[in-house]
DNA sequence: CAACCTTTGAAGGGT
DNA sequence: ACCCTTCAAAGGTTG
């Protein structure tokens, strides 16, 4: 439905926001929404607001500066689908799309780990993370603090950015490692040993309740999961997120502790890592859906995820557009940043990897009310 | 134990 | 340009 303006290709879906928005007279839809839990996303959307506004301001500060540049180009590019704009002019995520930073231009400061204050990094921060997860730590992805920097020669841009500041480049290096050879060969150094960028273990949500996240979790989108360790697994030795492993579901953790440490570090495993699978980079909504499961999940005490996941349709569509827009940013950026350490990577990559054959899913669209925990 | 369920969005291919 | 299919997360359920 998105393709409102298949163009998006070149860039990334630029229009992705933009699209969600449209039509549906969302305005209505909104507020009927609303109704359906009201408590829930009062709460929600209370803590969405406020961080949400001093997004806005510190955002906008942010876009000023980096429009000037990329925005330059990026704007040219989408201006089209913006010129909505007076509408966002102070909602700050729309201006243009300021991809105000993306990883290798500019790294944004979400990006950057100590960064200071970083106005984006409040954009990311929207959402409060329940259990005092660092919203971009989930948000976030590709990432790893440790991740080692031995600049690899990264593919496109990256290296030929000198100016970039030398944090920057190491950032980089963390949010999204090399590319293993077109797509991969992960110099040793480099594998993702340190975090992982894509989810690693199937608990992840659950255990983030207890425990705080060490800071070097910040900016994975896992890192809960992660960090904590299904296993207390430790940071290194796990592959980049958005690296599985063939055969299993990144949800074990068995997954691959070994799959890029081995390389370098242990032998033991005679099991060989065939080509890892490059997982595909999450829209927005499956961003939004892994920062707020846990908290639906804690409110509705509900443990389906096929029913969590129907509130979070739900309440998807009850934020409000600078909501879902930090998310659709967030969601470009991943892409943006999945490109270029995938170039050669394809959706498609994937097809077949996983059986599935949703077969009749049309059939009964029963407008459930059981969508509202509580 | 793999596939299903359920959601939205992106991407690719076909027409 | 439009339509359809597949995959992305996730974890309980089902066959």
């Amino acid at each position: 439905m998105p393709q409102l303006n298949s163009g998006g290709g070149d860039d990334l879906g630029a229009n992705d926001e933009m699209i969600s928005f449209k039509d549906e007279g969302e305005q209505d839809e909104k507020i009927q929404e609303n109704a359906f839990t009201e408590g829930d996303l009062a709460d929600l959307k209370s803590s969405l607001v406020n961080e949400s506004e001093i997004n806005q301001n510190s955002n906008a500060a942010v876009v000023r500066r980096g429009q000037q540049d990329e925005q330059r180009v990026y704007a040219e590019k989408h201006r089209e689908h913006l010129d909505e704009g007076p509408k966002h002019q102070d909602g700050g995520m729309y201006k243009a799309p300021s991809y105000s930073g993306y990883p290798f231009l500019m790294l944004p400061d979400p990006y950057l780990p100590n960064g200071p204050v970083s106005p984006s990094a409040n954009k990311v921060s929207v959402v409060q993370q329940p259990h005092g997860m660092h919203p971009l730590t989930s948000l976030l992805p590709y990432s790893n603090e440790h991740f080692n920097p031995s600049p690899p020669h990264l593919p496109t841009d990256m290296s030929q950015k000198p100016g970039v500041h030398r944090h920057q480049s190491q950032d980089l290096a963390s949010f999204y490692p090399l590319p293993p050879g077109g797509v991969g060969q992960i110099p040793p150094s480099m594998s993702w040993q340190s975090q992982p960028v894509y989810p690693l273990s199937s608990c992840g949500f659950r255990q983030p309740y207890s425990s705080s996240l060490p800071s070097s979790s910040s900016y994975s989108r896992f890192s809960h999961s992660l960090m904590l360790g299904p296993s207390g697994m430790h940071p290194t030795g796990i592959p980049h997120p958005a690296i599985v492993p063939p055969s299993g579901k990144q949800e074990h953790d068995q997954f691959d502790r070994n799959m890029y440490a081995k390389p370098h570090s242990e032998p033991k495993r005679e099991r060989e890592p065939k080509k890892p699978v490059i997982k595909k980079p999450l829209n927005a909504f499956m961003l939004y859906m892994k920062e707020m499961r846990a908290k639906v999940i804690a409110e509705c005490t509900l443990k389906e995820s096929a029913a969590i996941n129907q509130i979070l349709g739900r309440r998807w569509h009850a934020l409000t557009r600078e909501e879902q827009a930090k998310y659709y940013e967030l969601a470009r950026k991943e892409r943006q940043l999945h490109m270029q350490l995938y170039p050669s990577w394809s959706a498609r990559d994937n097809y077949g990897k996983r059986k599935r054959r949703k077969r009749d899913k049309q059939q009964d669209s029963t407008t459930d009310n059981s969508l509202d925990c509580s």
